[in-house]
RNA sequence: GGCCCCUUCGUCUAUCGGUUAGGACACAUGGUUCUCAUCCAUGAAAGAGGAGUUCGACUCUCCUAGGGGCUACCA
């Protein structure tokens, strides 16, 4: 039985897009549902393309996304994802002698031939065949050059591509696993470059002479690669071998339907990664857009997809990359997330946002300005905002309140229901009184929440009328965690200063 | 223009000829010790259109329409 062996593919030209995720993911689902390998290659045969720092970039998000491989490029930290194989080197560029070697196979059998067409000279055939309405495809005048004629033409240095040789008639009927056969009429095909004039393969060769040497069984990728299908097909053919199964992810639209562009928002994957969101949000997510359970269960950790994941349950119709029910997820994830954990993911974002405040010149409460008891304190105000959370980055603006020292908010916030400024007051004044009686160490939200409370009832007030403006005055806030939290956390001498602070505005 | 792919609530989707067309996000309403959030309950919301095949079609076939992709010595 054939081994199962899966690849991604893709070309170092700048940051992975987020649309490219379907197809990394479900290669990997694919490969360890199936108790198969996954197998990194570089495509970068387009040399004016690739962008330096791209492939290592690469290498970085699909690390953090703990997307590993089986064999890849060899690089230098032993630890990362990517470590080497049998079927190398990996790298598209250092295999152009095995390209060569298989485009001379190609060229002797017949199923390939020089061409010395100028670029220039095929733009403007295009150019001419698309004004008669014509389909603008290559006129194949090299395709039958006798051999003296291109012996000639080679040794006077004339540059040339290798084209392949496409049937003239017929029809071409190839296998997509999700949509069954697609017919191809052969004479719409076109005898497309194999080689280019600078030795270096085209994408449409590379990817058959690679595939087949490292035996990859299953090739998914996106479906934007549906119209070369066939040459891939006939270029199996005319090389006498098998062809791995092929499976067309569909593509990831954008809100309004059109392609995703940065227009509508963030494309990298590395962006939301900056921007706060979690690689289980991102996975989950993902992984429903085109798959879908037997039953009705819609979380899934990365290895519960592996075990999970099947073929049969793949759909072939395009999915709108929908950003609400990403945020969904990764407020999910958020909330099951560890405090320690979550403390660690948040730090970063938090610091930023800290480092702004002060860049401003705002005062900070004492505690935050006294690093060693910072942590903790922190960690305080992180737990009390877990579930409120829906993206990492939001951290900084959510719990400004705990770290900066003067409030800025209009007396009219501690007002609850329209009751009259003097009621308020009074309120305020009362929960002053009683949060003074409470003793230093016994300052718990349990213990603030029984004597206020109590307090409340004694006197028959509405617990609105006494909780809103007590929370506004902490906080400053029309919207935060509860008071009885919020004054634990801010202790008992920094809750009285705010307290009493918005007496005085009253 | 040509070729190809796709088409169930706004969105992601279930249904593999017979269902009150199910779930989730978002939305609305109510409940959960003040707000927000969480959580729970409830509600509104769909088979693009037209022909066939069939006792019966969301499901199969064809046509139309819409959306998308490809049409390079880019991937």
């Amino acid at each position: 039985m054939q081994k199962i062996r899966l690849r991604f593919a893709p070309s170092p030209t700048g940051f992975i897009h987020i649309g490219s995720l379907r197809p990394v993911l479900f290669n990997y689902l694919i490969a360890k549902s199936l108790g198969g390998k996954v197998i990194l290659r570089i495509e970068d045969t387009d040399q004016a393309r690739t962008v330096p720092g791209a492939f290592e970039n690469l290498i970085e998000i699909l690390d953090w996304l703990e997307i590993k491989f089986d064999e890849g490029p060899h690089i230098i930290c032993p630890d990362r994802s990517v470590g080497s194989g049998d079927f190398g080197p990996y790298i598209q560029s250092q295999r152009v002698d095995i390209y060569k070697k298989y485009a001379a196979q190609l060229l002797k059998s017949g199923g390939a031939y020089y061409c010395f067409c100028a670029p220039e000279r095929l733009q403007k055939m295009r150019e001419d065949r698309q004004a008669k309405k014509l389909p603008p495809r290559y006129d194949r005048v090299c395709r039958d050059l006798d051999d003296d004629e291109i012996k000639k033409r080679i040794e006077r240095g004339e540059k040339y591509v290798i084209r392949q040789k496409m049937p003239l008639e017929g029809e071409v009927i190839v296998h997509d696993e999700l949509r069954g056969g697609i017919k191809f009429k052969a004479s719409e095909l076109e005898d497309h470059v194999l080689i280019k004039s600078d030795g270096m393969p085209t994408y449409q060769f590379a990817v058959v002479v690679d595939d087949h040497l490292m035996q990859i069984s299953h090739v998914v990728r996106g479906d934007e690669w549906i119209p070369s299908f066939p040459k891939n097909i006939l270029l199996y053919r005319a090389f006498g071998w098998e062809p791995p199964k092929f499976i067309h992810t569909p593509l990831t639209l954008s809100k309004d339907g059109g392609k995703l562009s940065k227009r509508h928002g963030d494309v990298a994957i590395e962006d939301y990664r900056k921007n706060g969101y979690l690689k289980e949000a991102l996975i989950n997510f993902c992984a429903l857009l085109g798959w879908h359970p037997k039953d009705e269960r819609e979380f899934f950790t990365l290895a519960e997809l592996e075990k999970e994941f099947k073929i049969e349950d793949m759909g072939a119709s395009p999915a709108i990359f929908d950003i609400e029910k990403l945020d969904y997820f990764n407020g999910y994830y958020i909330r099951q997330k560890p405090l320690d954990e979550l403390v660690l993911l948040c730090k970063p974002h938090l610091e930023k946002h800290l480092k702004r405040i002060a860049y401003e010149g705002r005062a900070f409460v004492k505690i935050a300005s006294d690093s060693r008891r910072m942590a903790e304190y922190a960690k305080k105000v992180i737990a009390l905002e877990q579930e409120r959370l829906k993206k990492l980055s939001e951290i900084g603006e959510l719990t400004e309140f705990f770290f900066v020292e003067n409030l800025e908010y209009p007396a009219e916030l501690l007002i609850w229901k329209n009751l009259p400024k003097e009621k308020i007051k009074n309120n305020l004044e009362q929960v002053c009184e009683q949060l003074e009686k409470i003793p230093e160490e016994n300052w718990t939200n349990d213990s603030i929440e029984e004597a206020l409370m109590s307090h409340i009832q004694l006197k028959g007030g509405k617990v609105g009328e006494y909780l809103w403006p007590l929370r506004a005055a902490l906080t400053g806030r029309q919207a935060s965690p509860g008071p009885f939290d919020v004054a634990e956390v801010l202790g008992k001498e920094e809750s009285l200063k705010r307290v009493k602070e918005a007496i005085g505005k009253l």
